[in-house]
DNA sequence: GCTTGACCCTGTAGCAGCTACAGGGTGCAG
DNA sequence: CTGCACCCTGTAGCTGCTACAGGGTCAAGC
């Protein structure tokens, strides 16, 4: 017999809230698990590595959606992985594009704190930044 | 007499979306407007100025509790520019955690990639990469 | 005078991805 | 048998919008 345990070991074994266990069954990323009599939830070991993959993905900023999809196709596993890898070089593509933009924005806050010479708010130049001229 | 105008007006003069507007204004960002007798909200200039400074700051990054913050703020206009200066700062640094974060991320990404050698799923370095094993 | 169409109004629901209850049941130790 | 830790369901809240439904307004054209 297999050990088993109820979804507060699920949480601490693997960093996950029970709240969000309970989330990500309802979203379809893990299955419904067997219940006890007292209507428990009760999880095992292959759980624990599901749920932590889970976890792993959602913290590299993968969608819900494309948990899903990852789960499904690691599922498959004589297939081909050139799927996956295809969506983890778009998704690559996506975090330096949101580098990028972060990158762009820091230097013009960095602008705006440099052109700060103290005094009052009427004479600051950060909201004079903030405020685009558009002509006279 | 004042050049007044309809929100839709306010809205292609700053690209800001009309629903978003109204949010705007329930969210406490932009005072509620004047009102025609048909019930339609009015704006002025100063509407077009003001709306301006969000959206840039909406841009920069910053929540609408921190836009609401920087446009009390800059109505003080006698009050010292330290406290403005002091959050854009911080929201400076914000955003320097919010790259590291996103390129650590983009380097784990992309050692995964360079994991992957082709063939089937079950050959597949890239989910080893994504499946945490913690002991035994 | 009447219709068409562009515009505006309010109120509510939806999105992601959780998180936080309320109001109950279960299970075990003392 | 009582207390407590744990579990259950269902629903509402968060941010920052966006998208309706179902109505009213207003100016132009016939």
């Amino acid at each position: 017999m297999k050990t088993q345990f109820t979804i507060g070991k699920l949480a601490t074994a693997t960093g996950v809230n029970i709240e969000t266990i309970r989330y990500y069954e309802r979203a379809g990323l893990i299955a419904p698990p067997a219940r006890t009599d007292g209507n428990y939830r009760t999880y095992g070991e292959a759980d624990i590595t599901r749920l932590r993959f889970v976890k792993r993905t959602r913290d590299l900023g993968f969608t819900l959606e494309q948990v899903r999809a990852l789960l499904g196709l690691s599922d498959q596993r004589e297939r081909d992985c050139g799927t996956i890898d295809a969506m983890v070089i778009e998704h690559l593509a996506e975090v330096d594009r949101k580098i990028a933009d972060l990158t762009a924005l820091r230097r013009e806050l960095a602008d705006a704190v440099a052109s700060c010479e103290g005094g009052t708010v009427a004479e600051c130049r950060i909201l004079e930044t903030f405020s685009p001229t558009v002509g006279s």
